[in-house]
DNA sequence: GCGTCCAGGTCTACC
DNA sequence: GGTAGACCTGGACGC
């Protein structure tokens, strides 16, 4: 595999406070963009997938003067290839973001002063495409989470694609081309995916998905409207995918949020979720997805406090 | 061993 | 426009 040369601009500086190591591997176990990445010291290896679908090789080592970045890839990567995925990285490590006004408000909130220290500097954000984070969200729908562990892994086993570069040899998620060519029959027996292998078959044959870096230059509800279009995301996948100024509560977390957030267990979480929203949103307002996310990343630290209600 | 319930939502027919 | 019911599957539970 040919290595790409290493370029000036692909050094990230990111907006201090930053961990590398907790954006990269958050401790709920959340992948920075496919299951199979490895994290070794202050070094990452993991794929990344362009929008014209070509798939590139990634190491991200810690550098004192930044992240530096060098891209992988059997063939030449044309200058806008290399920008999308510089772009891709920039975001998913939340370069341009400044969490100190989000941790201005968690320290006064009874709930997330607990969670800020441990994680401090971690950017809850993603380099992963929509179509990946369709199909996770996908997955996750009514589901226990080891079954939606065993969809995706059939998922990527059966029909993902393997990159060896730099002594590595990683798995990355199939493709919108790949997918749209097996039937909804074959998803549903091979990878038992039930209902959800329609959803599945239909999104991979959608024309045109948007990408982050579109969806966030849009105002939360035009980005949200026009994810659920998509077959198979409803509010709450829309607000998974997009990562940003959104609270996507389910059923679990509507309960852990209930009782954070009101010290009341909930009679019946899935109706509580519109009334936990509604109290996020009035507690961290545009901080509302950091919010969620360093909850649902320290919960051994607000066990105690969960298990008391 | 067998039947029933339901889980980390979404869609659609029906009113 | 709002809402009840269907939707795959498999683990947990009661008997």
């Amino acid at each position: 595999m040919k290595k790409v040369t290493e370029r000036e601009n692909f050094v990230i500086r990111v907006k201090e406070p930053f961990s590398f190591s907790l954006t990269i591997k958050k401790p709920a176990g959340w992948n920075w963009i496919t299951p199979y990445e490895v994290m070794e010291q202050n070094k990452f290896w993991s794929t990344l997938r362009l929008k014209s679908g070509k798939l590139l090789g990634v190491k991200l080592t810690q550098r004192k003067r930044g992240i530096e970045a060098i891209i992988y890839s059997y063939e030449e990567v044309p200058e806008e290839q290399a920008n999308e995925a510089l772009n891709t990285l920039k975001i998913g490590l939340g370069a341009d973001v400044d969490l100190n006004e989000f941790y201005g408000i968690a320290k006064k909130d009874r709930v997330l002063k607990h969670v800020i220290q441990d994680l401090y500097g971690m950017k809850p954000y993603f380099a992963s495409s929509v179509f990946e984070k369709a199909l996770l969200a996908i997955c996750l729908q009514m589901a226990p989470i080891r079954r939606s562990n065993e969809m995706l892994d059939c998922i990527i086993d059966n029909y993902g694609e393997n990159l060896n570069f730099d002594e590595k040899n990683l798995k990355h998620w199939p493709s919108p081309s790949r997918l749209k060519s097996v039937t909804e029959k074959e998803l549903k027996e091979k990878c038992k995916l039930g209902y959800r292998a329609k959803f599945i078959n239909e999104l991979s044959k959608v024309n045109q998905i948007p990408d982050i870096p579109e969806l966030w230059g849009k105002p939360t509800e035009v980005a949200i409207k026009e994810l659920t279009t998509l077959p198979g995301i409803g509010k709450y996948s829309a607000g998974v995918i997009l990562s940003k100024n959104t609270f996507p509560i389910d059923v679990w977390s509507s309960n852990i949020f209930h009782k954070l957030f009101f010290r009341k267990a909930p009679d019946k979480p899935r109706e509580v979720i519109e009334k936990v929203i509604e109290e996020a949103e009035k507690r961290y307002k545009e901080w509302k997805w950091e919010a969620f996310a360093y909850v649902l990343n320290a919960l051994p630290r607000l066990e105690p406090i969960i298990q008391s209600i």
